[in-house]
DNA sequence: CTCAGATGTAACAGAATGTAAAAAGGACTT
DNA sequence: AAGTCCTTTTTACATTCTGTTACATCTGAG
């Protein structure tokens, strides 16, 4: 399993050519590598051999039906599925489920948003393969940095003399994404990228007050920060050390 | 086991001929081989002869109790049963499908629904067949989590302690739900499709209602919930160790 | 050193969530 | 029918979270 945006594939798998390029479009523009095609044929073989990551599926195609065919890549695969329903499908996106997609979106639906359930999936597929790999169970892949731990599956922060402490939603994701990046200088776009759904504009000082909050929660002193530094003019940096 | 419509034979037991037309127009517009029959008499030889794969069997035919024939098909069988209940027949729902039937559907119910019920079953039928049917296929759909177990044939929640309960239908599903996909971000609107065939509307808060209930019967404190999280202004997550 | 722009943060307002309690259904019983 | 029991949905209000604003402080180019 990789992690950087270019080493993952991407199969756009859709019918209505206006649809499909703009997935295709708005999937290269976050970076990724993407092919795509407009039926089901073969579907699992060419994943199989083009090393396919994450399948979108348009759950009406003509010709074959989407739930047979999502069955067909979970039976032999473990690839990512989203299912992509139209407004009237609730069966069809339940069942779907329960066959083993992974998630899905509903036309008209809004590419921001399926963007980040994409990135969510992949997330949760990383994490995944790697407690798999060292035979862990989900809730032991913990970050742990400085005597402080971070559990990304409950969402807790335990400081290093044992206090849990629940984090809100947003400052829980801040921290994940600087946890992730040591050492690298993370623009406020890029945080705001990670942290939601949202623009950034010049004069946005939310991750500004959410840095705040979070430094405050961990204890550093804001003038002579350890673990958040501020990059002035650039962005933010977690300078904590991992795995300590 | 056959994977293609064509090669697939499903029996109605109905009484009612509308109803019955009705099912086997759509079945057979689904491209299945369709056989049609208003009573349950020598339902079992039936069954046997033809080579029938799937029946749908309505609980309430006159003259013949559907749980004995259910009983009988299954002693001898393993024949698909869906059962086709009445709105009131829980009871019978329930007794049904411990005596050996896959599912059930209550009238008035959505022939798509149903459709989408039998290739699903059909589905499972064709993987237990491939996988050799090691170990018995009941005990492995109940779902447990952290010392929970969760029984989806009687909607019966058991605690750490032993202590049963019986879930209402939106409990039940809502926490089926989430434990499907743990550590999955569920909007409330995947929640509501879970649920029942309703449009989400942001005032809507009956999915916060309900997971306050489940908490509360979980024991999950809300202010430091350790099962199911809330990811404010997305949704839900379930956090829980599955299989344990 | 100065100063414009950038950052730190308290305080507030608006939005989202938790939840008790009332209202509204639904199905069975009398 | 009316009543009862169970469940679901709505309502109302308390609580929590988030983003904005305002102002204090800091930084670094010049």
């Amino acid at each position: 399993m990789k992690t950087t945006p270019a080493d993952i594939h991407i199969l756009i798998v859709e019918d209505d050519l206006a649809s499909r390029s703009l997935l295709v479009s708005y999937f290269e523009n976050a970076g990724y590598r993407v092919s795509e095609t407009d039926n089901a044929d073969h579907l699992a073989e060419r994943i199989d051999q083009d090393a396919v990551d994450l399948v979108l599926l348009d759950i009406s195609l003509p010709g074959k039906d989407g739930l047979t065919v999502t069955r067909e890549l979970r039976a032999n695969s473990a690839v990512g599925i989203i299912l992509v329903t139209s407004k009237g499908d609730e069966i069809d996106r339940i069942v779907g489920l329960e066959l083993g997609a992974d998630d899905y979106v509903t036309k008209p639906f809004n590419p921001r948003e399926l963007l980040v359930r994409a990135k969510n999936l992949l997330w949760r597929m990383f994490i995944a393969d790697t407690a798999k790999r060292n035979g862990e169970s989900r809730s032991q892949m913990i970050y742990s940095f400085e005597g402080w731990q971070l559990d990304p599956y409950k969402r807790q922060l335990t400081s290093p003399e044992g206090h849990h402490e629940r984090l809100p939603e947003g400052e829980f994701k801040l921290l994940q994404t600087l946890v992730n990046h040591p050492g690298q200088v993370l623009s406020r776009d890029q945080l705001m990228d990670a942290i939601h759904d949202r623009e950034w504009t010049p004069n946005d000082r939310s991750v500004d007050v959410l840095i705040g909050r979070l430094r405050r929660k961990l204890g550093d002193n804001p003038s002579n920060p350890q673990l958040i530094l501020t990059a002035h003019g650039a962005g933010y940096m977690f300078a904590g050390n991992t795995g300590s």
